[in-house]
DNA sequence: GTTCTAGAAC
DNA sequence: GTTCTAGAAC
């Protein structure tokens, strides 16, 4: 059977070592090198399938981990393939997951065969909660998923139930089943209205299928992307405003919400519910890709690769979308909308 | 994703 | 003093 390594892909420590089908809880700890208090000294919860050649991340802290940028969501679990990255939290620190047959030249202790030795960890800082525990945690493998995190992790300590379905992160899932949120579907797709619209006009036409972002889109996605976008074409033929308005038809590079959607927006942007930098950035910056692009993308190449440092676009000046001028504060900015607004 | 709020900026 | 942002918490 292969082991399983955990490698960094930033190159901070040597590869961990994950035993097969034993739950192993790493987060800010000597093991990691990871001193970012927006970590969890438990922040995931690694289990590797040996076998099948994959690893279940559950995350456990509250700050977001992502597994190929989408964000797990506390209390859910996804798989790792190799190939996949995954950041321990707020897409920082890297890693990615590696089987390897012989393993007597990788890794810290030259022992492939045996689990890396995990220490308790004293907290030096004594900061942390004592309810927290221990650095890094294996529980035995007979457990199933829900009775081991009832007898390891409940027990000793995270208050929090473990809700997956109940996450922020998963509201979209939640929206597009309910007949009061749904505004058109057919058998492909449902569209609903954003919740906290950022424009007068705001749509978000979701598949049925589930598609957890825009990494797991493949060459026969494309025409349900068209039909997507066919889907919206006709929200905005049927907007009462539609001849006033401009609008916009297409994905965020980094979306928070699980479940890919398209987002079909009127550019006037006059709405409440646009208040800070981080919203307006996501739809006026390239973090906001159009539709078209990601169809042409992958009709190119069968399959849509996002760029990184996509997450810095957020924090951009505030910069008007029509003459680009900069605007000191969101207040200022929705002022200056106004004027391009009456013309 | 939103809400809340400390403290920076004015 | 008030306005506004940015980060934590949810």
């Amino acid at each position: 059977m292969p082991t399983c390594w955990l490698v960094s892909e930033d190159d901070r420590h040597k590869p961990i070592q994950l035993p097969h089908q034993q739950a192993l809880i790493l987060g800010r700890g000597p093991e990691t090198k990871i001193k970012d208090q927006k970590c969890s000294r438990n922040q995931v919860e690694l289990r590797a399938d040996c076998n099948r050649g994959f690893i279940i991340v559950k995350q456990l802290g509250t700050n977001p981990t992502n597994v190929e940028n989408v964000i797990v969501g506390k209390g859910n679990q996804v798989p790792l393939k190799p190939g996949q990255k995954l950041c321990m939290v707020n897409q920082l620190y890297p890693y990615t997951v590696r089987f390897i047959e012989d393993a007597s030249t990788f890794g810290s202790t030259g022992d492939g065969n045996k689990p890396v030795k995990r220490p308790y960890q004293k907290d030096s800082h004594g900061d942390e909660k004592a309810k927290e525990g221990p650095a890094s945690k294996i529980s035995t493998p007979s457990h199933t998923e829900e009775a081991s995190y009832g007898a390891s992790v409940t027990e000793k300590a995270t208050p929090q139930k473990a809700e997956p379905a109940g996450h922020w992160s998963q509201g979209l899932k939640v929206s597009m089943q309910d007949p009061k949120m749904q505004v058109y579907k057919d058998e492909k797709v449902v569209v609903i209205k954003d919740k906290y619209p950022k424009a007068r006009y705001h749509w978000l036409v979701l598949p049925w299928e589930s598609i957890s972002s825009l990494k797991a889109l493949r060459a026969d996605h494309c025409e349900l992307l068209k039909h997507m976008q066919k889907v919206g074409d006709r929200m905005i033929k049927h907007c009462p405003d539609a001849q006033k308005l401009r609008f916009r038809q297409g994905y965020h590079a980094i979306p928070s919400m699980s479940h890919i959607h398209l987002h079909v927006i009127s550019q006037d942007f006059d709405s409440p519910c646009l208040k800070n930098k981080k919203h307006w950035n996501s739809f006026t910056t390239d973090y906001f890709i159009d539709s078209q692009e990601i169809i042409a993308k992958l009709e190119r190449d069968g399959k849509v690769s996002v760029k990184e440092g996509m997450g810095e676009l957020l924090k951009l000046p505030l910069c008007c979308h029509v003459c680009r001028k900069e605007q000191a504060t969101i207040p200022k900015l929705k002022d200056h909308l106004k004027t391009h607004l009456l013309s």
